[in-house]
DNA sequence: TTTT
DNA sequence: TTTT
């Protein structure tokens, strides 16, 4: 089908440092949730009331994976177009799954950082993959990170 | 968390027709699939292909589900801004489950149609709500509510 | 200044086909007006009211100005994505004017044709550039350029 | 005509402290530049060059144009939807001109702090208007700001 | 389930 | 100049 956009903006923070890993092609692939945050107010009570939305965002561009990958950690806030796709899985009690994802496609989308002060200042540190990675503290996830828990779609 | 945008825009085609509902509140909420399709070429075969993605949307605001019931129609093509939710949910297993959708809240949003040609000739008959609304045939979801049956990712 | 987005999202309708001309580096560029219409409710008389918008369209992206040029004609109904860009030049009597366009760069944005029923029947007939296009009539601009026009925004 | 969409997302930094003024009818209008940047790599050259572009922004939006005047400053950084609206005008030597300005309607668009670490601490003082408001100092304007020269389109 |  |  011609004539179809499936666009995703977001604004947000990420819940952890970007996870990087290697297609079977060689490419770089990094993922990470990002938060964002609705305000409402509730018809009912007339309360001030916010949820907590959590994003599993995958960038295959390359491009934006090296950015992501050197600039983006746990806590820092950031601009992106993605688009939305959902992946089929099989859990382990051999029932399908659906998951939601963000992806930024090759030579496509959109990573902008926003809070680059220090940006070039503080690059990642080389790490082995599989410690916690949680030296950029200070900014607390809004409701634990579900990237942490079971249970959850990503 | 304040400073966040989640944002996602939508052009695609109405699976079928738009479901109605009401809320306990008493507030009518539509909701129906919107097929987008994205198109690339495959880096290792060189070839075009091609992928359907489906879209569960949900409408809240008041305005644009009246305009959504009343002009909505499966195979319509509508532009449309909402944000991502991720809903939890527990199938008939007991097993948690997470559904991921495009929700036009209240007072937010955008919904456009873009083939409109005949969008005021042919306009849903009224039905007393309440009514099955199958008219359409095709796709026969058991309570009208495609959100209660197992293993279709919405 | 990093960090920044610049990006604008249109659907509307061509006021007449396409110009195209060739840059001095010999890169085709295509450029539209493109009007879209906003609605709303008058504050003071409660009286609905509507005012058209013209939006100058510049397409550099290479592949998209060959879709442009090939698909797009006065009436029809079009997608697309770019960015805002305010250009000097001067007037015949030897003012400074300022037009803002919106751009579709190299290598950015999106077109996406939305009323392509018989987008393939009816292609621009193929014509030795250079020559005037004006088979679809109505309004005459001299050099086949408005930009070179006074007393017009673009 | 209904099924167009004018919608422009920006992000960028104010040239300074926004303008506030009260319409006819006792609405609060905001107004103000906001600088973005565009980076891209010269065809011809291959060198990097950038771009900064201005655009002016106009919010009529009432829950907006609060939060603009109570939080916006020179400087600070904001995600914004709004429209595109060129408006026509009489210079002073009698010539038309036009003006192209991203407009946030009443009940409309969006407006994002993204750097509010400390936007609740400094609100703006309150000032006798036209006296010169250059507390916030720190982010130079990338090229002197429009604002204040002659023979700009705002 | 749509559409081209 | 478009479109509804």
């Amino acid at each position: 089908m011609a004539g179809s956009v499936n666009k995703v903006v977001l604004v947000g923070n990420l819940g952890k440092d970007p996870d990087v890993r290697t297609s079977q092609s060689g490419a770089k692939i990094v993922s990470f949730s990002l938060a964002t945050s609705d305000t409402w107010n509730d018809r009912a009570s007339g309360e001030k009331r916010e949820r907590t939305e959590w994003h599993r965002v995958v960038i295959f561009n390359e491009r934006l994976a090296d950015v992501a990958e050197r600039f983006l950690r746990k806590g820092r806030k950031v601009y992106l177009e993605g688009s939305l796709q959902t992946r089929k899985w099989t859990d382990q009690g051999g029932q399908e799954r659906y998951t939601t994802e963000v992806v930024i496609a090759a030579y496509r989308g959109e990573l902008v950082l926003l809070d680059n002060k220090d940006a070039g200042d503080a690059p990642r540190q080389q790490q082995s993959r599989g410690q916690n990675n949680q030296q950029s503290g200070g900014w607390d996830s809004p409701q634990g990170n579900p990237d942490l828990d079971d249970d959850i779609p990503f």
